[in-house]
DNA sequence: CCCTGAACCTGACCGC
DNA sequence: TGCGGTCAGGTTCAGG
């Protein structure tokens, strides 16, 4: 489910909900996650959430003990509810607080994960190799050129790696290039330092843009009050293979590049 | 180091 | 109604 605007609107949505309170305890219906939940999560137990805040697509909800860290994988949400409130199918991992609510996780493909550590979140495994966070100064033009130099890989497949930049996902990368006319077939070698600049500032616009919205360009996005999030109708080329494309009307392309599904204007872009 | 494809898992949908 | 195949928003990992 959640692209980066989902996760950061999750993040936004639970944190008035769980800063500075208490975790009361750890309900862990099903262990096994993308990596099985740890026994060494209940040591959260008893301490106050600090912080809950976001690197690439993780949460992290610090305490003085340690970081708790959330990933949504492809199917996962969160939903505050009462603690009390009998779990569905799917329901994971509670975190109950000390206010009567819990964190709920759902997680149907169960991709995601549900992990802790005591050392500094940062240094992590899972997240020490990461690249930089589209939405920061940290993220540009001639960075991502650098970097592409001889790689033969499409575009399309480099602006996804996460050692590279994190938080583009399928969708809006396909939105990104077709808003800066950039091929997604294109090799990222053959990018001009010009075309990055478009592209940056493309990736930077779709994904402040979504987060604006909400994260509401998915059409299950269940937010955290579980409220379906509203479809807005904004996607350009994802998912509309054949329609018309929105600036020339040529009929939109779809290909698998790397098990993914791109799609684009043959037209537009080049 | 770079790149590709398999793997993890469930559910929805489509054609027969 | 059932069955098999395909597809889905993510990411790691093994191997060439």
């Amino acid at each position: 489910m959640p692209e980066l605007p989902e996760v950061e609107t999750t993040r936004r949505g639970i944190a008035p909900y769980v800063e500075g309170y208490q975790v009361r305890s750890i309900i862990v219906r099903q262990a096994k996650l993308r990596w099985s939940v740890p026994e060494t999560l209940s040591e959260i137990e008893g301490h106050t959430i600090t912080a809950v805040t976001r690197r690439a697509k993780y949460l992290l909800l610090s305490t003085q003990k340690g970081t708790l860290i959330l990933h949504l994988g492809m199917s996962g949400n969160l939903q505050l509810v009462p603690a009390d409130r009998p779990p569905k199918k799917h329901d994971h991992v509670d975190i109950v607080l000390s206010t009567g609510k819990a964190l709920r996780f759902h997680d149907p493909r169960r991709f995601g994960a549900v992990l802790w550590t005591t050392e500094d979140p940062l240094r992590h495994k899972l997240l020490c190799k990461l690249g930089v966070e589209p939405l920061s100064d940290a993220f540009y033009a001639q960075l991502l050129y650098n970097v592409s130099r001889k790689r033969r890989v499409s575009i399309k497949q480099f602006i996804m790696n996460a050692h590279i930049v994190v938080g583009v996902g399928n969708i809006y990368a396909s939105e990104s290039l077709f808003k800066s006319k950039i091929s997604p077939k294109r090799a990222a070698g053959q990018v001009s330092l010009a075309r990055y600049r478009t592209l940056v500032d493309a990736i930077k616009q779709v994904l402040s843009c979504a987060i604006e919205q909400g994260g509401t360009t998915l059409k299950d996005f269940v937010q955290v009050d579980g409220k379906l999030g509203y479809f807005q109708q904004q996607l350009t080329v994802y998912g509309r293979e054949a329609a018309a494309c929105v600036v020339c009307g040529t009929a939109i392309k779809k290909l698998k590049q790397g098990q993914r599904s791109s799609f684009y204007c043959p037209t537009c872009q080049t």
